[in-house]
DNA sequence: AATGTGTTGTTGCTTTTGCAACAAATATAA
DNA sequence: TTATATTTGTTGCAAAAGCAACAACACATT
């Protein structure tokens, strides 16, 4: 695993990498698929970096309904305080999408400069400031998704993002049918209604994971 | 107008301010109520400061139906390259909400300073950074919303988070019903139907815009 | 006060979606 | 391999939400 793969420490000198995870204190965990990693309802102000596997952060309704916030893929990061209010939390859990390792700071680290003033540290600042540019981007996408007012319109428009990101009209989805529907919020089995059709009306096919629209 | 009232000039002297304004080419425009001030699938990358009034971000669909991405209240900003994808912008508006001045800065002189290296363009970009994180927080709390199932949750989630914003029952809201039904991306009517079904149920109570959660 | 414009409330009807239940297919573990 | 669990596909039925149309109301302008 090379630490410096991941958004936080990208660009710095391997070596930097493990002094800082050092002076950060950083603590490495493993998880299997299925795995509940945290629960943000939690007042511990902390960051994850997925250095290998990839995760969701999920919401649960009192009905059961589960409903995907974010897909963090590897070498991402997770974390409550950057990036939800302080009032939101309840029934928010970062689960494990398949087999990963999981690599704990607490926020502070990153955002208060320690004695040692080391010039890395300004590194990782401004890869801060490109994370949460990113993951801005990504919450305005699933936005767009979800304002979308029907099954079938969501499922397009979410079609097209992934379609303009992989710069061509097919594409590989990063989601089972299962965590597609928690993804847009919809049921699952209406879904698959609403996606037998497009394909009965030759809107897209799809085989397995890989979409094509046509 | 105190420039420096403003999330991305917070902290910087009123002069420094004009300065920079001078040096960023900055434009001031004013607009009344229900304009459109631009257009997301423009190509230019500019930011606007909302310096009085306030905006929304809204986007259309095919079928005419309205739904409001971001309100911007006064000393605010918006701009579509630091939180929108590159492959969004079709659809997109910003209009204002009420009578509005608009200060617009092309974003690379944000991002790229300058050659005379100011010591407040600092303060800027440190600013911006807590502009994109105030942005990620709006945007996570919009998509708790809609990742409710129900009309009834996603107004209950939304009062619920404007409850915790006031920190109290009792609290304002920042819509008329017609702009909250597009905030909450459902049919008007069938909002008033639900909320009326709330009123009955001794759930809500509703005064204008006032509301407050029993 | 009269007029126009826009917002809010209401309702019947239709369509979409959710729910539940189960069969079929696939993946995972023993 | 076999057994077990999970995911996917399907359907009838019920509930929720959307649509359209209009009345009531509020607000600003003349």
């Amino acid at each position: 695993m090379h630490i410096n793969k991941t958004m936080l420490f990208k660009g710095i000198d391997e070596n930097d990498c493990k002094r800082m995870l050092k002076c950060f204190k950083a603590e490495e965990k493993n998880y299997k698929s299925g795995d509940t990693i945290c629960n943000y309802s939690e007042k511990t102000d902390f960051i994850g970096i997925v250095t290998s596997g990839s995760v969701n952060v999920i919401r649960g309704d009192e009905n059961g309904n589960i409903s995907i916030l974010e897909h963090i893929e590897e070498n991402g990061l997770f974390g409550k305080y950057f990036i939800y209010p302080a009032s939101v939390g309840e029934g928010i859990y970062v689960v494990c999408d398949c087999a990963c390792t999981v690599i704990f700071i607490e926020s502070f680290h990153i955002t208060k400069r320690c004695s040692k003033a080391c010039v890395c540290h300004s590194t990782v600042v401004s890869n801060m400031f490109d994370i949460v540019t990113e993951k801005s981007k990504e919450l305005s996408s699933h936005l767009i998704v979800l304002s979308c007012r029907s099954t079938r319109e969501k499922l397009l428009c979410c079609f097209r993002l992934l379609s303009a990101q992989s710069q061509s009209t097919s594409f590989e989805l990063p989601f089972s049918a299962t965590a597609l529907a928690e993804y847009i919020c919809v049921d699952r089995s209406a879904m698959t209604r609403e996606l037998k059709k497009m394909k009965e009306e030759c809107i897209i096919t799809m085989n397995k994971r890989k979409v094509t629209l046509l």
